[in-house]
DNA sequence: GGTGCGATCGCCT
DNA sequence: GGCGATCGCACCG
């Protein structure tokens, strides 16, 4: 048997026993077969009303323009609640914004709306989960715009590290023992292997659904323009002039950014010292 | 630390 | 039948 072999086989084994050991992926599939209305009229009104307003984002916050909301997202946290009542929790620190139609690198360029894709045309704030190279998933979330979605591509881990790194382990050769923090979520589909995101959460509403959801970070409410860097995207060499343009946004210097983008960086503080000079003069 | 390579399968042409 | 919005790992310096 060849390595390659040897490592599918055991990649099954271990979910398979997993499957045995604790049941959760019979959890899962009654999750998913009932989360068509998911919808909870009294979910905004837990604990946070006692204190002070909602942090829970709702429909509104998802009705932006793509690079508004992809823009957002950086800084607010993206809460996953698993069956067991556990939280899981990250600050969203990475995203990249796919605009539709007109963008090439996007699975509804030219308005291609598919089985697949029928996510990214639902109203703002439905989230798109899909497989990519056959073992991973990527997450999105509608914006507006025919078409268009922001990418989730990193996430920094506030809570519930230690079951984000057992989901991870299940995955890896090694386990993830040896995963630092900042490594849990620093990409689009280690966090969503992470928050345990699977494919049932495809068309589901972000502002509604009640295993998943967006809050503001109480104590960063916003996070200042000259934090986030544009960059050009990952993965989407191939689509011409669509790979350059900056439509990935981070926040500087944050460990949990999956890929760093230096010449952006430094392009962004000589353009800010410049306009530090206008305004000095 | 950086780089290169191969896994793996659903989706689309 | 070809490809991909990625990842982990081996290898190198």
């Amino acid at each position: 048997m060849t390595t390659r072999k040897r490592k599918k086989s055991s990649l099954h084994q271990s979910e398979s026993a997993g499957d045995r050991a604790d049941g959760e992926p019979l959890k899962r599939l009654i999750q998913c077969q009932s989360d068509t209305n998911t919808l909870d009229h009294h979910h905004n009104l837990s604990p946070y009303f006692s204190m002070k307003a909602p942090v829970r984002l709702s429909d509104s916050f998802f009705h932006q323009p793509c690079v508004d909301l992809a823009k957002a997202f950086l800084g607010k946290v993206l809460v996953r609640k698993l069956t067991d009542g556990t939280e899981l929790r990250g600050r969203v620190v990475e995203t990249e914004a796919y605009l539709g139609g007109e963008d090439k690198a996007s699975h509804s360029a030219g308005g291609k709306r598919t089985e697949r894709n029928t996510a990214m045309f639902m109203k703002p704030g439905t989230i798109y989960v899909y497989p990519i190279y056959g073992i991973y998933l990527c997450m999105n979330v509608s914006s507006q715009g025919e078409g268009a979605a922001v990418l989730l591509r990193s996430l920094e881990p506030l809570s519930g590290q230690d079951v984000m790194r057992g989901l991870r382990a299940a995955k890896r050769k090694a386990g993830a023992k040896n995963l630092k923090d900042k490594e849990l979520c620093n990409g689009p589909s280690k966090l969503c292997q992470a928050l345990d995101i699977q494919r049932c959460f495809d068309r589901r509403d972000l502002a509604t659904d009640t295993e998943m959801w967006l809050e503001r970070d109480s104590e960063q409410e916003t996070v200042p323009a000259g934090e986030v860097v544009s960059a050009h995207r990952i993965g989407v060499e191939s689509h011409g002039e669509w790979a350059t343009k900056p439509l990935r946004f981070y926040l500087r210097g944050h460990p949990c950014v999956s890929v760093l983008n230096r010449d952006a960086e430094r392009q962004m503080h000589s353009q800010s010292s410049n306009e530090t000079e206008k305004t000095v003069s």
